[in-house]
DNA sequence: CGATATTGTTATATGCAACAACAATCGCTA
DNA sequence: TAGCGATTGTTGTTGCATATAACAATATCG
């Protein structure tokens, strides 16, 4: 093989997650759900009215393309919007939306257990933190 | 914060490579640029006449996106293309691709140093073969 | 030879993200 | 309190990456 690409962690976190984002998508779709809906449903649980800007904030989306996202998932009946003062709205989960969430977790729980699997004992404890080191606080930089 | 994301190593790939690949994007379109082209131009040095099929499943790129992105690159004069036999051709760097391909390798080896760099130390020689552990050989699983 | 696989290509669809603009509204301050 | 700057939700548009289906020409192998 012999590849030279794979030489660099550039390139290896770029196939990485291309490889396993679509197995990740490929379970989520059996859900009816794609990775933001999911992100959104697990941020919401915890998050109370939280507003389409701010969620887009935490997500690193921008809030033009949040209105599609959220669209489809009030459409869906997934969660539910509430007027906070006349320009803000608090974004919520439904019942079903809350199931969706649970089986979400479920999912993502199994995979992410499987992805660690993959990785050589003595490597995974430092997975998480070297990559949570690579775009926590980027905007600082 | 209190990101339930954030726990997540398939979550936190997805953000690090969006992250990282945009960084690296803005620095390669100086050079006129794309990943992808940086990546053809990597492989091509020591892949002499390699098929545009071959070099998209290295890359896991399918041959039908090849096209448009090869055509751009030998518009661009950064490749050529050599009949081998009545139905493949081999692919190979330019003068123009080559010099190309030394200020990509350049600028991708700088920034990979620079994203090393972010890696608190002791996970830094973890981040690598815990990364390709994700994804080589992935058809196989 | 003849069936089968491969190559390069066209066309098309989808998801995702970026950017610019805009009206309405909020919050602070002079 | 009147006004100005910032924020919110939204529309529209663009570009990039990727996936699929189809097709003609050609290679490979039984």
């Amino acid at each position: 093989m012999d590849d030279p690409l794979a030489r660099y962690p550039g390139y290896s976190l770029r196939r990485a997650a291309n490889a396993t984002g679509a197995q990740l998508s490929v379970r989520l779709a059996d859900l009816g759900l794609r990775q933001a809906d999911a992100s959104v449903l697990l941020i919401l649980e915890n998050s109370p009215d939280i507003t389409a800007s701010a969620l887009g904030r935490r997500l690193d989306i921008q809030r033009a393309n949040m209105v599609p996202l959220l669209k489809r998932m009030e459409e869906g009946g997934l969660i539910q919007r509430r007027a906070i003062d006349g320009k803000s709205q608090g974004l919520a989960l439904t019942a079903k939306g809350r199931k969706a969430r649970n089986a979400a977790q479920e999912c993502i729980e199994g995979f992410e257990n499987e992805l660690l699997a993959r990785v050589p004992a003595q490597h995974r404890a430092h997975l998480l933190p070297a990559l949570n080191a690579l775009w926590h606080d980027d905007g600082a930089s």
